[in-house]
DNA sequence: TTGCCCATGTAATTTGTTACATGATTTA
DNA sequence: TAAATCATGTAACAAATTACATGGGCAA
């Protein structure tokens, strides 16, 4: 049958919840949400709540997560809590282990703008890499200030090393906008010709 | 009426078709895609053709592009040619200028593994990072190679810019991974985490 | 003349988001 | 007690990919 071979051909997105699961705990989809928000936000897109339930769903399909409804004592609504199973242990580490490593997606909106630097005024120019330049900056403290809520704890080891890299990538991002600051610059002062009016509008041509 | 306002907020990728007209060129959707994966690519992905041709059509219905059927001379099937639109400068350099800056989208598969480390063996982590480490420097040469094709054209300036940027946005992937499996060595032989930061690499030297 | 690759698309499917529905909990 | 918010989902929609269809040029 096909379909024991699809359940090897998963997703990256339903590897990446089953991996918030493969650390053992028993949760329920919006504590993934909200884990995930924290620790996979810096170095893969976090889902949304939707995509994760719908994750949930297809893992236990699979065979990879049990689920079993919770009665809050409060008589809060119940809920639905997911565990993974010896299955999905065993598949999320092989595809962990074997996988061929693909390259990462990256879809970098302030640089296509800047690609087009040919409608922008330098002003607006710089202004778009020193707002994303403070994004950076914000991103490299909060996988700091994640990474010291990490520390000490032996099971968080790799996570941690992560959130490290993180901090290094998101620093790297700040200074690669600084730099190309400066570049923009030296465009705009020192080899005059292109772009010196800002203004470019007449590029298509004859018209 | 909705459609005058739904013009204007196009998803990016639409964006990046149009901007990818704005250069004045009359393309086909062949030649839109294998420009953008010589250059948008390096920065944004590159979508697949038969986004391109859909994006191509959504454009002209709304205005901001024309096309025409040309007829091969050596009897070869027709094709379409498309050309922005006054219109579509108007709307594309708008969209550059006034959009607000959103955060770049990232998902870092090989990160993602490593993540995961508790399911690996440290050989295998390190498989993963210098796999990663290769594909960087790959793109890093790339990029430097199209960036020589680019110069001494006053209309590229802005794409050779992000060219720039891009050499040295894959330079520190590659240097990141190096440090990534340094720290990975010294968590093995049992020292706990690296030490925080301080020796990171240049990113402006653009090694 | 068979098979393969280039070129130009369309259709089917999958992936992922936004908007909506529901109920309990807090807060003003 | 009304409004805001947390929590848990479902449904409708949009974005994007893969698979397929078509036809010409070219090499074995």
């Amino acid at each position: 049958m096909a379909d024991e071979t699809n359940k090897r051909m998963l997703p990256a997105t339903s590897w990446a919840v089953l991996g918030l699961l493969s650390f053992g705990e028993e949760l329920s989809g919006y504590d993934l949400k909200k884990w995930s928000d924290r620790s996979l936000r810096f170095f893969y897109w976090s889902p949304s709540f939707s995509q994760i339930y719908s994750e949930l769903k297809r893992l236990e399909k699979a065979g990879y997560a049990s689920s079993r409804m919770v009665a809050q004592e409060t008589g809060t609504r119940d809920k639905r809590v997911y565990r993974i199973t010896g299955d999905g242990m065993t598949a999320v580490r092989t595809w962990a282990r074997e996988t061929p490593v693909d390259p990462p997606v990256l879809k970098h909106g302030p640089m296509l703008r800047l690609w087009l630097g040919h409608l922008l005024e330098p002003e607006q120019m710089c202004e778009v890499l020193v707002q994303h330049q403070e994004f950076a900056e914000q991103m490299r403290r909060q996988a700091v200030a994640d990474a010291e809520g990490a520390k000490d704890e032996a099971s968080w080891a790799y996570p941690a090393l992560t959130l490290k890299w993180a901090e290094r990538y998101y620093a790297s991002e700040r200074d690669l906008a600084a730099a190309m600051l400066d570049d923009v610059a030296a465009l705009r002062s020192g080899r005059g010709a292109a772009g010196t009016g800002g203004d470019r509008p007449d590029v298509t041509g004859a018209g």
